[in-house]
DNA sequence: CAAGATTGAGGAATCAATCTTT
DNA sequence: AAAGATTGATTCCTCAATCTTG
């Protein structure tokens, strides 16, 4: 009896699917949005993270962003390259740096921000906003639970 | 006033950062199910699809894993390689090819599968069956949400 | 010319090794 | 020795160009 496994009747499989999906549709449409603004998906999520005034440690981006560190490295060089932000060598601990947005790296960034919120909203109007409450509550808990799960494997 | 993205009040952006994070956890925990078996992620996907008797064209696997057709060429020449699968010309259309299971492929998947259906069940055991439903279905709308969206926008 | 598949070149992410500072 | 960051080598994926068949 040969089966392919997209018709298996486990729910939590499907679900699984669909939360791969979306988030493949997502990124697509980030990737347009952004390109507008020549950002790519992952350089907008470092500008999204960064804090305006103390800037953040190269460190906790990587945490962040679940990426290598060597990923954000990269991805702060190219970023600097384009004048976005700067390297700012941390006052307390020398082996540490900031990375701080300049003047045009806070400008691109909240004009592409806005560009990203109103390009969700639009994406998501299928669902009102209690609906979507509800959806924030589910995903929050599945979240935790992936989290938890995560780190008892790695324990 | 300085602002920082991931403390935006958007209900959309908030629901979006977990879809992110969802299937970042998601990805890593199905990489190390997945390692015990040599298999990556986009490989095992590649098994999953795969009809047992008719096989599938290249051509239908990147349209459903939504990747380029280069990239499924090269996780093809992998997993022949690997003697997981072989190339079947079409006989009804000389250009085109049938991805088919070879006899260890087909034991493979069956094993793998086991193992990340039970890993799913898992992960999402945060969830009781009926909430497992109602997610399904917001799921399901979103999903088609998006879908409408990107076709609107390659229209 | 269009469709299915492949190839070469380039970008993005990772791991492991390394360097500096604590 | 451990923590923050960087570099080199490698893998994975994509785009553009190409080849073959319809």
């Amino acid at each position: 009896m040969p089966i392919n496994i997209d018709e298996t009747p486990l729910l939590s499989y499907r679900v699984y699917r669909l939360f791969h999906d979306i988030y493949i549709y997502l990124e697509g449409g980030d990737h347009c949005v952004l390109r507008e603004f020549n950002l790519t998906n992952s350089q907008y999520r470092i500008l999204a993270l960064l804090d305006e005034v103390e800037g953040l440690h190269l460190m906790t981006l990587s945490d962040r962003m679940f990426c290598a560190r060597s990923t954000v490295t990269r991805l702060v060089d190219q970023m600097e390259a384009a004048q976005l932000v700067w390297r700012e060598v941390d006052s307390t601990d020398r082996r540490a740096q900031r990375v701080r947005l300049t003047a045009a790296g806070a400008d691109l960034r909240k004009r592409a921000q806005q560009a990203h919120e109103s390009s969700l909203e639009r994406r998501f109007d299928t669902l009102d906003s209690s609906e979507k409450e509800i959806l924030y509550e589910m995903l929050k808990k599945i979240r935790d639970g992936l989290v938890t799960d995560y780190e008892a494997r790695n324990a």
